[in-house]
DNA sequence: CCAAATACGGAACGATTATTCCAAATTACT
DNA sequence: AGTAATTTGGAATAATCGTTCCGTATTTGG
């Protein structure tokens, strides 16, 4: 039989989310990724196929292991206003912890290639929509639970929230100040319940 | 004496911008910039040094002519509520019209090249910075006409409302329908009133 | 200990990148 | 008309890109 595997697939996958996270699809040439990967070349295109590939990968990992545990948070959440503040909470910990302005991967996938990549497009467009969608639910609950306003709809303020985490990758791309953060989040709080 | 340049400098930086807003500064090649400018290759080292230098003007020629005529129309401004909502639909026209889904050339290019180039980055920095305090201006000015409210701070409100800018800029790249701009920016305008 | 299978390093590949260079064409002014 | 200046197209360059390939080393199960 044959030699086991030596580095652990999934392992080496973070690896690569966390090169094209910081410095984008582009700028994260072959050599980049054998450098930062820890493993050969042949290695890299024998597991992962090609670089664009392994980018899909990476960023359908993402989901899985940055996104889905936070937005998913929803079912289990009996505080929506905590829940809510909770997930700006896990933008803030990106922007400041670490000192990595990194901001959204995949916020930067879908502004770097949305325009040219139809895969990474798919992508970014399904989690849009998914996330859009339980916050949605989350604040629906919370207007029968009577601690949100009812002067828009659910749909209005899901849309309305979400827009405003797409914005805080954005802003805090610049200034990741505890001051920013919380001047934005205090607001945008405020907004559901009034 | 000499030949006279026979295109129009500015001109061509402007279709040089628009390129690099579409597809990005790395997705943009050197032959893309031949095709699509309509002058030599020669001409274009020859005018305007090499791709990065050019990236670099168009960013600034987007600044000028795109955002600067945008959030100075404050000093003329007397109904800051209707400024501010002026702002908003400036970027509603850049999502809808022509059905170009380009974002922000600015944001775009911060997402893109905000860790890897300084140039950029600095740009970037200056016109956010610029931006909000301009946002800032108008909104105290709403505060003393009493048309705001006055429960968050005229810069807790300005980054709330920049931020909400900065989040349009992507998420209409995603769904750049009119229902999901109008449900965005009427919470976003309330949030300023209440 | 042998044979099959896989990982490995690194050379090598072709394609594309940004950029330079040059001879020819074009224009403008005297 | 002639000269100086400048644009131009395209060939040529060097560097880098992503990718392939191969001989060797390593590990496994029989």
């Amino acid at each position: 039989m044959a030699r086991t595997k030596v580095f652990n697939e999934a392992e080496v996958l973070d690896r690569a989310m966390n090169l094209f996270w910081q410095k984008g699809y582009h700028a994260t040439s072959a050599q980049d990724l054998v450098d930062g990967l820890g493993i050969s070349r042949s290695s890299l295109y024998d597991t992962y196929g090609d670089k664009h590939s392994l980018f899909v990968m990476a960023l359908k990992q993402y989901r899985k292991e940055r996104i889905d545990p936070v937005i998913q948070g929803i079912n289990s959440a009996e505080d929506i206003e905590a829940y809510i503040r909770f997930v700006f909470e896990a933008v803030k910990e990106d922007a400041l912890s670490e000192s990595r302005s990194w901001g959204c991967f995949m916020v930067n996938s879908a502004v770097e290639l949305g325009t040219v990549d139809s895969d990474v497009a798919a992508i970014a467009n399904d989690i849009m929509k998914d996330t859009e969608d339980i916050i949605a639910k989350a604040i629906e609950k919370g207007q029968q639970q009577g601690v949100f306003t009812k002067t828009h709809s659910a749909r209005s303020l899901s849309r309305f929230i979400f827009n405003s985490l797409n914005g805080l990758r954005v802003t805090m791309k610049f200034d990741a100040s505890k001051k920013m953060f919380e001047d934005i989040v205090n607001v945008c709080l405020a907004s559901l319940k009034a």
